[in-house]
DNA sequence: TGTTGACCAGTCTTCGAATTTGGTCAACTA
DNA sequence: TAGTTGACCAAATTCGAAGACTGGTCAACA
């Protein structure tokens, strides 16, 4: 690839990624091959690997664009309404978005060990962990969280964990719609982890502004992952 | 068996069961076989089958007896401490009972889909719903939990979920101990289901009564199914 | 009457062959 | 010459049949 082509290349590596999408939701993980994506791209199979290293990457790249929709989507809502950063809407708007969109849906329902985060390499990773960790602080030194809940990290991806993955178990829940769950959702997140009175207007304002900050500062290196070939890194 | 014998029978019952329990935790459902359990109960295969129909029959009456032994000690915490009714209470009991116990949290922990409650009969199954219906509804009418809660049995559910399932998944969370853990789940219920102010003393002592005579109505069929030879029943 | 283990049919495991697939690279094209 | 490709290879996966195992039965036994 020229330098000249770098725009076509990574419009290409979306056309490459967009096709592993459909199959992905298609047909799960393992029943979808390099070359079947391939051709789907209408590419040859070789092309792919001109992109990444190895199958895994591929789908970690995909993964990873997923990932930087969602934080655009609540970057986007937080503009929109800073009121947003509220843990309860936070957590449904990421919960309504993530079962809107098939593949995040199905990167979260399946699950395909070989996709989880933990394929991802250390410093990503950890960057990630980061971020996380960085907006819980965040929100939680400006009043976002009531100050008394006791390992308020795990009492909260707890909590949290069983609206995702219940249908996967529990076929009953599949009676709700996701609206229904979303709301539930909300409750509880509100109720659970929430001070009675949210933050003044100015405050939740600016705690939005650094939260955009501390989010869009992960999106350069997740975009850098998903489109830079990356000559080293091989996930074994 | 004839008549005189029937006490030596669920005892005998109890020994095949207690094999089959060490059996369980030690190498799960599948790699078990019937023929293990009988050996170490010290009789021969042909007599385990003349308490049970299927290997599938016998585990679920171990998982019958599991579920007795919790409904007693709920039962027996109730009559010591009435306020043990309040939702955050009742569910970390669980929750401390289940993890405690290996046979328990190896039944909810390891997903042997034989013996998910799917596999027990409609009657019993349904009588089991409405057990946890009818508590629900009983706490739920005498204030126990809050009245605006939106879908609370899902809303219960899926909270709650994330901390029986959440080991499997995120390795993590195996740095907390189960104490706090179940300390997180108090929190998390009480602030996001129960009203500010508890019922009083009377109601409450009032409403445990009513609960454990609901659960213990359950016992003697969920008794009468681990002990009682079933001609017809036989879960394909 | 109560117990048992030999026995049977169906299932699961094994393991080598055959096929598929991830990944490479020499040849090809524009 | 930069960029692309599909034939090619080794490794992994699937397939299939032989064999082993296990759930469940029941004639014989205690």
């Amino acid at each position: 690839m020229h330098e000249e082509a770098l725009a076509g290349a990574t419009e290409r590596a979306d056309r490459i990624l967009d096709a592993a999408a459909e199959l992905l939701v298609r047909h799960g993980y393992r029943k979808v091959t390099v070359e079947d994506v391939a051709a789907r791209a209408r590419i040859g199979k070789g092309t792919v690997y001109l992109h990444w290293r190895t199958k895994r990457q591929l789908f970690e790249a995909l993964a990873l664009r997923e990932a930087v929709v969602l934080a655009e989507e609540l970057v986007a809502a937080l503009r929109a309404d800073p009121a947003t950063l509220l843990p309860h809407r936070l957590l449904t708007t990421s919960y309504l978005v993530v079962m809107r969109r098939p593949v995040l849906r199905a990167l979260t329902t399946e699950d395909a060990p070989e996709l989880q985060p933990s394929g991802l390499d250390r410093e990503l990773r950890s960057q990630e962990l980061l971020v996380v960790e960085r907006l819980f602080d965040l929100m939680a030194k400006r009043g976002l969280f009531r100050a008394d809940v006791p390992n308020l990290r795990y009492a909260m991806t707890a909590s949290t964990a069983g609206y995702f993955l219940l249908d996967r178990i529990d076929p009953t829940s599949a009676e709700l719609d996701v609206q229904e769950k979303a709301d539930a959702l909300a409750y509880t997140v509100r109720h659970a982890f929430e001070p009675a009175e949210p933050p003044d207007r100015e405050t939740l304002a600016a705690v939005a502004d650094e939260a955009i900050a501390v989010m869009e500062e992960l999106l350069p290196p997740y975009l850098a992952r998903i489109y830079t070939y990356d000559r080293k890194q091989r996930t074994p």
